[in-house]
DNA sequence: ACTATATATTCCCCGTGAGGAATACAATAC
DNA sequence: GTATTGTATTCCTCACGGGGAATATATAGT
């Protein structure tokens, strides 16, 4: 089973979904090209990667020697079920209405001077 | 509009999401609350839930010298529609199959010296 | 006024983890 | 074999961010 832990900590960084997002487009992708897509240099992103796939976030193929990275479903799929969990949050639609009002609990009294709104 | 990058770094945090379970089944909860609940201490409680409310995951609302947070739909939707934009990845059920062969690929060559380690 | 409770904020310390450079390992071409 | 390309790993440094203690700021009660 995957941890969903492990998946959430390894999303939890910016280069990481841009990998994940640039995989996202290409499909596949080799980790030069990611190099060169990402801006990162070669050693961060098999770094990142190993992260990834420590999340089952991604998957490698040997090819000659190249290694193709592709997405995994199965750690993408945990994570998205986590916040699918919380669903009935957003479903239950005042909430929503609410927080635009309640987000912030004391909206500057500023002393209250006179001027008008 | 929600920052995705905001809203994703700030779960990318275990005690957070731990708040966050806590009030998904509080529905709301005072920081002393979250405190017992969680075994944090109260200004890391105050701290992680002001990133949370940073990231439009928490809303509040103030009653007497308590403060009442619950979950705010609007980041967790952001959250789950990142994770959604990745559901052809899964659906394409091949990609699951492949992972499981293909995420080892290369399962310990013999460069084995015969030293224990 | 003072006291107590609830929460937020400030300061400091320290570990984790990201980035950089260099190197090791792997695979193909010659 | 050597050279070259592609990728992983090691080592180092350093900043970011989380935790702890103390303090500040509210709000209620007396």
């Amino acid at each position: 089973m995957i941890d969903t832990e492990i998946v959430l900590d390894a999303v939890g960084e910016p280069n990481r979904r841009r990998l994940l997002e640039l995989l996202h487009q290409q499909h596949e992708s080799t980790v030069s090209e990611l190099v060169a897509a990402s801006g990162l240099r070669q050693p961060q992103v098999s770094k990142h990667l190993k992260v990834l796939a420590g999340a089952a976030l991604v998957a490698v193929r040997a090819d000659g020697r190249h290694r193709r990275y592709r997405l995994d479903g199965r750690g993408l799929r945990v994570a998205h079920e986590w916040f699918a969990s919380f669903e009935d949050v957003w479903q239950a639609r005042f909430d929503t209405l609410d927080a635009l009002v309640s987000t912030d609990p004391d909206p500057v009294p500023e002393h209250s001077r006179g001027d008008a709104p």
